[in-house]
DNA sequence: CTGAAAGCGCTTACAG
DNA sequence: CTGAAAGCGCTTACAG
């Protein structure tokens, strides 16, 4: 309990099972039944109380109940950059799975700092939500996350590995992707082909370098340190960097962007230079942003579905809860490579 | 209650008051104090109720607390998309201010369906929300609305009015944004000037309609009918619909458009025709997406910031607490135009 | 300054 | 099938 919660009282006192139970002349006891949906009352006293309860404009209190019942129908979902569509998204699966489930989803945006995310998860544990969907600020310390979660509570960690804790972590497959990506490249026929943008310091881009390496090495393809080209994982940078391609004699004739930001900023920067991406050059991107499909040429990438991952993090969150303690689970999911115009073949 | 919600029981069972009583030999009285920071603890008692606390790793039970007060620290936000960045950006703004006075967000994502907002907004008000930040679906029927929330909770309404609802309401100010995008159209000395996109029969739509006319009139411009041109709002439809601009005899040299996107889209569709926007032909966008200002040319557009009307819309709600029941308010958020390289003089 | 008791709105054994 | 009683974790008068 750090800061004082500021509340307010409701102005007018909202009905509660007593008054349901003196207007249909039942005990408090068979009102909560009915509420529940016991099979235990009698019909004719449960249309009684139904009546009461749409007469007097009941609102079940789930708090009271899941004080009561030492439960919990709240989900805590902690988002890094929810100004970020691909988190956006992700937020959006979240919620509409857990409230299939009837769950509530309390909200926390922590716009990746690390010290927001300790007040913010330190906040939203004072709601003793059943669980929690982590996508960890960048620079996420393990053992104070640790610390302030505490080891009853169910934990499911999305996209980035937090070390120094034992969760479940649902991660995207950054390295298969760019395989597909670079395998499909090779297939119309490039050899010469650079791996484009993003830090080679964080580890999707890591991942994603080690898929593009390791299709380039199964076929026998040269990776060359200069078409390993690093850049700020967005469109401006990207753009600024396009001259870097053409920089040696040796000259790639397609590449594997970081994303898809990077993909449509080299686009231009391509474009800049007289170059046509989808005609004098191939590339592809990561991510499939909206844009991605809008582009000119439009742009073959690998789909992570940010939406169906959001679903899913919800849907192993609430499995973790049924389970008794165990080993933390690593999911990798799936993604899926979309080919569209800007990846033809060499000229 | 509709659904039932799945719950799940903690592990083992997390200390309470009754824990740091017994522990630092004093009553529950004296913890609630120490934990509500009540100057009325003689310092010694609450240091040894402090250090208690912390050895059996305490956390405050609010909803515990906010049951016997009958307070609640919870404002349910219910967005209609958080898919688009604008609302995923509000939704951020709305969560930070919260949490900055206290509050938690309980989120609520309807897609848009009027169906599932009643749904969240149902299950929400089960929590006992203290208020409500609602950007309404499409179509929202105001009194069912009404039915659902009672009337003792705060509500503030955001960006589409709700007809059939008594509630405090914050807009844009859709008018006045097209007006001073006309207006700098007009000074640029533009006098053929067309607005493109968007549906007539959405509000927003209008009011910017409604802004574009009066400008134009103001400066005894032209208002031709074939230079309103209807497209969905989305880059795709206006792009496909960039000819439209030319196909009568007499053509203009600028357009407001009625979105960023519509207006990147008119760009891709002029590009197209040999056209080059920003050029020979000058445009302003509505938004100020992030892309607005990466495009080429960048574009001159009406910047909403939505983070900062999250903020407002927060800070509003939080207000409403405060006050006796009383007249709704409207509150229209003030727009600013960004002038970029999209909207030069005539050729 | 501290403690004993009652109560917020629910549910859960336990009788009947 | 229904009711009386106890209790979830907290706070709030009220004594002392």
């Amino acid at each position: 309990m750090k800061k004082t919660a500021s509340t307010t009282k409701s102005m007018q006192r909202a009905p509660t099972v007593t008054d349901i139970a003196a207007g249909a002349g039942v005990s408090r006891a068979t009102v909560s039944l009915v509420l529940r949906e016991s099979p235990l009352v009698h019909p004719d006293t449960r249309a009684r109380v139904q009546a009461e309860l749409a007469k007097q404009r009941y609102v079940y209190n789930r708090g009271a109940a899941n004080l009561r019942r030492r439960t919990s129908s709240a989900v805590a979902l902690v988002i890094n950059d929810l100004s970020n569509p691909f988190f956006a998204e992700f937020a959006a699966g979240v919620d509409e799975a857990l409230g299939d489930k009837g769950y509530v989803t309390l909200l926390g945006n922590t716009s990746e700092s690390p010290l927001r995310q300790d007040a913010v998860l330190a906040s939203l544990m004072e709601h003793t939500p059943a669980g929690l969907i982590l996508s960890p600020a960048e620079g996420s310390d393990g053992k104070r996350v640790a610390q302030v979660l505490g080891t009853n509570l169910a934990v499911l960690v999305f996209n980035r590995e937090i070390k120094g804790g034992e969760w479940d972590y649902l991660a995207l497959d950054n390295q298969r992707g760019a395989e597909l990506a670079t395998e499909h490249l090779i297939a119309h026929g490039h050899n010469k082909i650079a791996f484009f943008g993003g830090h080679a310091s964080s580890s999707s881009c890591r991942q994603r370098r080690a898929g593009f390496e390791a299709a380039m090495k199964r076929a026998k393809l040269p990776l060359r340190k200069e078409w390993m080209i690093e850049t700020a994982p967005n469109r401006l940078d990207a753009a600024a960097n396009a001259a870097t391609l053409f920089a040696q004699k040796a000259q790639p004739t397609a590449a594997v962007c970081y994303n898809d930001a990077v993909a449509l900023g080299l686009m231009l920067g391509l474009a800049a230079r007289g170059v046509h991406p989808g005609r004098d050059f191939a590339l592809t991107g990561f991510d499939d942003i909206p844009e991605a499909a809008l582009a000119s040429p439009p742009l073959t990438t690998v789909a992570v579905q940010p939406r169906e991952r959001g679903r899913q993090a919800a849907e192993l969150l609430l499995q973790r809860l049924g389970m008794q303690a165990s080993k933390p689970r690593q999911i990798v999911a799936a993604v899926q490579l979309k080919v569209r115009a800007s990846s033809p073949s060499p000229t």
